[in-house]
DNA sequence: TTACTAAGTGTTAAAAATACACTATATCTT
DNA sequence: AAGATATAGTGTATTTTTAACACTTAGTAA
């Protein structure tokens, strides 16, 4: 036990909610714990403090290590600190939510962790720790985020079309927009570049392509 | 050296930024460092969370003991965790935002802290640490949320007039507001309740008293 | 050629935000 | 008591923003 202390200090974690968007859902990138505590269960992907590492560090680190997923939009969500939440020791868990765009998506998980896999938000299996309460604040986060800032594109591959962005809005608003006025909202925050091409897509009309014109900003709007 | 682990682990922090309305200025609540580092230097009140403690319940106690300060609103701001942020040791820092109103008010520095005291935003002295940003984000938060919540009311007085409440709304946002469109607002929030009765105050027409419907309640609105 | 499906497009109405100036009621002075 | 002074209090018209709403277009498939 080579570290000592004058006084008790707690461990300090980072976990991660990453969310994409698959087969036209919101998904979250869980990770299945291969120790003890809850062995077996399903968890964010996180994971301990090193003594030198900047916290944000540590949490795309981790997320890596587990699951393979790099390249991705990060913020800091909330800390978590209730004295019992984990079994082991006190843990602080610093937590963020992230984004990943589809197309950026490769998951190899590593070896710290047995096994990680997406699941729609909807069904999401039994949790370790406060992670379904993470999760929660996550998720309100960003929907209310969607009002008001640009995160939603973040979501997007590096090519899309109206109706998919659309779709994503829905999704994460959990309500139908009008066709319409969404399309005049988007258009008019000047963020997306029409990169002439079109995208067939089943029996009917071709789309137009566009593209974000400053990919991996996100702006506070309006 | 009674506390010993097998990893490195950091120590844990809370600090908070109290804000509370004082001769029509918004001040900040700082106490002068009785110990080294940054001895002598003013800092945000807070200190290391004990082994059992709540983080919310770390940031109440050590800013009651350090200030006197009990009765307040606060939230959680954000976590900063650079790594060289405190010359002893790894320190990462939980921080917090709170308004108190200046009805309230009563400083009694405890034995912690040589001396706390009240500095105007636009006068602050050289920080410790870096509380200065600390400082710096929750006072962009305070101003993002008086757009979008009630949090504005918890520097009011249990009854206050219309123009000092336009008043306080003009200080947080830095920007002077038309009187009838506020007023207007303000009301059409229904959160205030007219308490019959008028506020002499200098050689002029006496305002009408109001006061908060649910004064401890912080909503999002709109 | 016809049926089908999502893409694409403007206008009108309602609601919200903004701009704007005078009267009322108290105190203080002379 | 008359007048000066200072903040409280009040309504309307204009502009901007948001919301509601339906048909035509351009492909694929049968």
């Amino acid at each position: 036990m080579p570290f000592q202390y004058q006084y008790p200090h707690p461990a300090v974690t980072t976990d991660v909610a990453v969310f994409a968007l698959r087969d036209q859902q919101l998904q979250l990138l869980l990770i299945r714990r291969a120790q003890e505590p809850y062995k077996g269960r399903w968890a964010l992907p996180g994971g301990f403090l090193e003594i030198d590492e900047d916290l944000d560090s540590c949490a795309k680190r981790e997320l890596e290590e587990e699951t393979g997923v790099a390249d991705l939009y990060m913020e800091q969500l909330y800390t978590f600190g209730r004295p019992d939440r984990d079994p082991r020791e006190r843990v602080i868990s610093v937590t963020y939510y992230a984004l990943v765009s589809a197309d950026k998506l490769s998951l190899s998980p590593g070896s710290d962790a047995a096994e990680a896999a997406w699941f729609p938000l909807r069904r999401l299996p039994e949790l370790a720790f406060d992670h379904a309460e993470i999760i929660h604040l996550a998720r309100e986060r960003l929907a209310a985020k969607t009002h008001y800032s640009t995160i939603a594109f973040q979501l997007m591959a590096e090519t899309f079309t109206l109706s998919e962005l659309q779709s994503v809005y829905e999704i994460l608003r959990n309500e139908k927009l009008d066709k319409r006025n969404f399309r005049k909202w988007a258009l008019s925050l000047n963020r997306l570049e029409e990169i002439g091409g079109k995208r067939r897509n089943g029996n009917h009309r071709p789309a137009k392509i566009y593209r974000l014109t400053a990919p991996d900003r996100v702006d506070i709007i309006r």
